[in-house]
DNA sequence: ATTGAAAGAGTCTCAGT
DNA sequence: ACTGAGACTCTTTCAAT
């Protein structure tokens, strides 16, 4: 699963323009780092093919279309083997917009995203506790999302 | 902070295409939702300024860059009035890629990226522990992300 | 508010080094 | 492997509706 592709000092210098923003031209990327646009582009169409880099998303401020809850969930399973079937079962719930199976007391945790506490409440415990293999739950509202950013791979 | 601007579905649906990928063009998109380009256009733009829409990253395959560890670490603070002060030491470390102040156990939900378990290992031990107001944490390091997407804001 | 066309800017390709 | 120029595509502006 490791990087097979060497990657020098330019490639990690460009991924990490990418990360902090999308919208700089391969121009100005270029410029910075002292190399054409041109090289730029044949280094970021590398990373793509091999994976590395694969799309561009928006960063969209939830709060403003609606969405005023996020919140984190630790999922205790009657068993750990339970593990794929019940992931199968969270997906179709589309206000889960993460889940990861993790050490620690929690099998499974997973982050929710809700237009307001009633919604989350519904979710909570309309749908959550109807699926089996689920033996409880801890929730975490959060109050103040206080730092969202990407790792350093890089010097910016 | 709720929406002040009046959405409509076309701008939700705008939104929704945007959130999953950020390359389709703004005449694919308006051939898909039955208007123009320009109208596409106008309303991004529109949605741009009221900094609901606000810039784009690029999908980064951080496992394929070298950092293998993505982990969970509850904090419990001595005293939860000192979110602050802890908070703005937690900035300092690069690996800390978000942080999130929560109801429930702890007072601090943070997430981390790491190479390894070595340095997951160094930044648990030798730099969050130096921190004052931190009372105890515990670490729930991912095994798999089963699933990593964006709320559903409109109909696809 | 939406459209269609023209202008401007960026990406992508490729021959030359 | 890098560069620079030309071809191409997309964004942005704007006059008309």
């Amino acid at each position: 699963m490791a990087s097979i592709l060497n990657l020098d000092k330019l490639d990690l210098s460009i991924v990490q323009q990418l990360m902090h923003d999308a919208n700089v031209s391969y121009a100005e990327i270029g410029k910075k780092l002292f190399v054409s646009a041109g090289t730029v582009h044949v280094r970021i169409k590398k990373m793509q093919e091999a994976g590395i880099i694969s799309g561009m998303n928006y960063r969209v401020d939830l709060k403003k279309l609606g969405y005023d809850v996020i919140a984190f969930i630790g999922i205790y399973l009657e068993k750990s083997s339970l593990y794929d079937v019940v992931a199968k079962d969270l997906k179709k719930i589309p206000e889960i917009v993460r889940m990861n199976y993790t050490t620690g007391n929690y099998s499974i945790f997973a982050e929710i995203v809700c237009k307001d506490i009633v919604q989350l409440r519904y979710v909570l415990h309309d749908e959550l506790q109807k699926i089996k293999g689920i033996e409880r739950t801890e929730t975490f509202i959060s109050l103040e999302e206080s730092l969202n950013r990407s790792v350093k791979v890089a010097a910016s």
